[in-house]
RNA sequence: GCGAAAGUGGCGGAACUGGUAGACGCGCUGGACUUAGAAUCCAGUGGGAGUUUUCUCAUAGGGGUUCGAGUCCCCUCUUUCGCACCA
């Protein structure tokens, strides 16, 4: 006897004839619609772990259901494979980045071929290979000559550890998010990307049919748009003006101090009348050193001192107090605050603590707040005071009509503020893409000529020698010559951050090999958008909102004519074990390589689609593994111990249907429509699986099927043999092997999309509910054909709902047709 | 603090538009087969009461709407995630 299905020699097998039709190849040049499938691509850290499997299982099923459903179905594959960790492994291990990452790949490589994933693979894209880099370098150089790329210095997130400047989406809770190390500020000349350019348009969502709100929640957040009105304070004695951003105009009058940062261009030039050991110019010092999270911590203490400076209100001339403060931000806003204690809490906290005056210009309604004996900000709206002509109006009210006169008399102006900064893309690493600049003494920033792209990677360089950026180690390669006048100049040294190259690389894919331009229009378009995307959550406010960016910017360039990258997106949940993610560090790593020698391949995609649905997170099972094996050897065992029934021809069966057997034929019906409109409608992949386990289990519920009349065991048959044409998207190779086994000669997508009839979905009786005041008392089966009088009559007649109306006026029966009969008695 | 999502058996989860709560799987209990185990098969499996028909409680907690609420509304609690001195 059987105890296991040999699914090692079935795997092997159909992975081969697979990749010998090159059925997942996908065409350019179709008249078939065209699909495309996405999954984020991987990291080459050195093996597929689980967390790949689970998301790669989820791309598959998708991909082989719109293959058989008759799409032109495309599902690349490649390599992010730029970035710190390879580098930070060579510097220990004296390797180069170029070895290990080569080397990683290839073990991947034959993983992904292990788990038969249906993969183009002609289409692979590498980032860290030239042939893909120097496109990367071409789209630097057109955002530079579109005004979207440029330097500037400023203080920066800075990672001693990893020795390079993060984003702000890459410091987590002022730590770095690849090594925990604290995070501290650093003044560096930086190469910038004009995101905040597009801020408007990445907040519409409109074109994202299929988006989780989650992620659109998130990234409207991280945009952060706020409506409010500048206002230009002037600096006493001088024409200098110093504008601000506020939400609350409607305080203005209340405004008894202005905050600065000590960054402020207006500090820095007052400090330079001012001793070194001044006690402002001290202060400075210790807030520009402070790590710009501490400083933003909530719960640090406000601090400042006074500049002895001050600045003309514009609506009433009062004279307010210029403060240095640790509080407020340079990069938002103005980089300059209009302070009101009485109806701010970090102004109330800062004003109490140095005792600055206060004023009352927002009265509650119950009139009773007073300077003196406020313990917090009044933040409410109320009955403005103290305001002028304003006085009396509606705090709310007055907001839009204090900026207008405010605009009118070139006070100010009403503006909308971003909390989104520029994408800061330089990294002072060597495994990285490099930016395409030369620096010439006599011309300034040159881009690299077009016809001398790829800036190559050099293999020489030193790594881990210094705590410079490691390609001044090169100097043949940093030494050059300026494109423009020929004179000696010097290469920029620094990489650009690993993000800019998974921004377009899904557009790559419609044209892997093109070496004359990153993709033809014509392929992109095509191929593009991505029709369904599927990666983690944590790219929420990185990967995907910069890829959307690329992608309105590859719009402008003409290049692509959609204005979204992605229609649909699946946010996969992560693998759990004990209730943690799986890592290296936990110890609670299962190895996929493991489970597929034991299980193979299939019994892991099934357990990990069927424990959970595709976005919430999966919690490894041993025996839920096991679980999924086992229902793979039952389908396995029925069809080899019922081959003969299965593979038989019944084109001339003729012979009476018993119930069971009608049974069974609704079954097989109901378990088709289920599982694709599961898939199709719902994409929940567990309950498509659970649905062709409850089917299993009713095709073994008939105990005798070789008793059974030729007409029977027709209907016997065709319920196995949907088995296999809707198994194939979560097991497609046991699904092969049963399809070819029972007597076909195409592969299973080949024979198409596999429909329910609806005929066999009607059924002669229906079982109807009945409630006495909405309590279950009984059960009715009633002929489909019954009227509504008749349901009626029949329920109660029911000899359990009897005991229950007896002695009690019937108000309503409600009929919810084939569903239930709701009685209101009392 | 702001924003979002979620809370259902011993566990993973199902219940799609308000209509039999707990599909399916895991685990567990009993039985069959076996010298024994593994594997497989059969039966049972939310709590309580009852010999059975059946009754009753139960979807974090408390209210409400409704003939009927896991699902809708209000309040409270808990968890997870994101943002967080953004003026």
């Amino acid at each position: 006897m059987i105890m296991e299905y040999p699914f090692e020699i079935i795997e092997k097998k159909w992975q081969k004839i697979w990749n010998d039709k090159k059925i997942f190849s996908a065409d350019n040049n179709t008249n078939k619609p065209k699909y495309y499938v996405l999954s984020m691509f991987p990291y080459p850290s050195g093996a597929l772990h689980m967390g790949h499997v689970s998301n790669y299982s989820i791309g598959d099923a998708i991909s082989r259901y719109k293959l058989t459903q008759g799409f032109n179905v495309m599902q690349p594959m490649g390599y992010d494979s730029f970035g710190m960790p390879a580098e930070n492994f060579a510097i220990k291990n004296n390797s180069h980045p170029r070895l290990t990452t080569e080397e990683n790949i290839a073990i991947m490589r034959k993983q992904f071929d292990m788990i038969g994933f249906g993969l183009d693979w002609d289409r692979e894209v590498s980032t860290c290979r030239p042939d893909y880099y120097k496109w990367g370098q071409w789209f630097f150089k057109k955002m530079y000559e579109k005004g979207l790329a440029y330097k500037k210095s400023s203080f920066v997130n800075w990672c001693d550890d990893c020795q390079t400047v993060l984003a702000n989406e890459q410091v987590e809770d002022g730590k770095c998010w690849r090594c925990d190390n604290v995070v501290r500020q650093k003044e560096l000349e930086q190469w910038f990307f004009r995101i905040t350019e597009y801020a408007e348009e990445l907040l519409d969502f409109s074109k994202m049919t299929d988006w989780p709100e989650r992620v659109i929640a998130m990234q409207k957040n991280w945009i952060g748009k706020s409506y409010g009105t500048r206002i230009d304070f002037t600096l006493e004695g001088s024409d200098t003006t110093i504008p601000v951003f506020t939400t609350r105009p409607d305080t203005i009058f209340g405004c008894t101090f202005m905050a600065l940062p000590p960054e402020h261009p207006l500090v820095s030039e007052w400090l330079k009348d001012e001793a070194a050991d001044s006690d402002l110019n001290q202060f400075c010092q210790k807030v520009l050193n402070e790590d710009k999270i501490m400083r933003s911590a909530e719960d640090t203490t406000k601090e400042g001192r006074f500049t002895g400076r001050f600045a003309i209100n514009p609506v009433n001339g009062d004279k307010v107090q210029i403060w240095v403060t640790n509080y407020v931000l340079m990069d938002y806003g103005t980089g300059a605050v209009m302070a009101v204690p009485t109806h701010d809490q970090r102004d109330f906290e800062f004003a109490r603590k140095y005792d600055i005056p206060m004023k009352i210009v927002i009265q509650n309604p119950e009139k009773t707040l007073v300077p003196e004996e406020m313990t917090e900000a009044y933040t409410e709206p109320g009955i403005l005071v103290n305001s002028g002509k304003f006085d009396g109006m509606d705090s709310d009210v007055s907001k839009e009509t204090i900026s207008n006169w405010m605009q009118e008399n070139n006070m100010g102006e009403q503006t909308i503020t971003y909390r989104l900064r520029d994408w800061g893309v330089s990294r002072q690493r060597y495994w990285g893409n490099p930016i395409p600049i030369i620096h010439c003494d006599h011309c300034g920033t040159v881009l690299v000529p077009d016809e001398d792209l790829p800036v190559q990677l050099p293999d020489n360089v030193q790594l881990g020698k210094t705590t410079q950026n490691p390609l001044l180690s090169v100097s043949e390669w940093v030494n050059t010559t300026c494109p423009k006048c020929g004179r000696p100049a010097r290469r920029e040294t620094d990489t650009m951050d690993t993000f800019v190259d998974s921004s377009w690389y899904f557009a790559r894919y419609a044209d892997a090999h093109n070496t004359e331009m990153p993709f033809s229009s014509e392929n992109a378009d095509y191929w593009l958008p991505v029709d369904q995307y599927i990666g983690g959550i944590e790219h929420a406010c990185m990967h995907l909102l910069y890829a959307r960016f690329f992608h309105k910017f590859m719009r402008d360039l003409g290049m692509v004519h959609s204005d979204e990258p992605f229609t649909r997106l699946l946010t996969q949940g992560m693998v759990t074990k004990d209730g943690a993610k799986m890592s290296k560090s936990k110890g609670n790593v299962v190895d996929p390589q493991y489970i597929v020698d034991r299980f193979g391949a299939d019994t892991v995609r099934v357990f990990m689609l069927f424990a959970s649905p595709p976005e919430k997170d999966v919690e490894w099972s041993d025996e839920g593994v096991k679980g999924a094996f086992r229902f793979l050897n039952r389908i396995w065992r029925l069809f080899d111990e019922r081959l003969e029934i299965i593979s038989a021809d019944y084109t001339k069966a003729a012979g009476h249907l018993s119930p069971a057997i009608k049974e069974l034929r609704y079954s097989t019906h109901f378990t088709i429509k289920k599982v694709l409109s599961d898939i199709e409608d719902r994409m929940q992949f567990n309950t498509a699986i659970a649905a062709v386990m409850e089917h299993l289990n009713n095709i073994t519920g008939i105990k005798h099927p070789e008793q059974l009349n030729d007409a029977e065991k027709a209907v016997f048959a065709e319920s196995c043999l949907i088995i296999p044409r809707l198994m194939y998207f979560f097991a497609p190779h046991i699904s092969e092997e049963l399809w070819a086994m029972s007597g076909h000669d195409t592969l299973v997508h080949e024979a198409g999309l596999i429909q329910w009839n609806p005929a066999f979905l009607i059924k002669s009786e229906i079982t109807y509910v009945i409630q006495v005041m909405g309590k279950v008392r009984g059960k009715i089966v009633v002929p489909t054909s019954a009227s509504q009088d008749e349901i009626k009559t029949l329920a109660l007649a029911n000899e359990n709902v009897q005991k229950f109306i007896e002695g009690k006026t019937i108000q309503k029966v409600i009929v919810i047709p084939k569903k239930l009969v709701s009685i209101v008695a009392k």
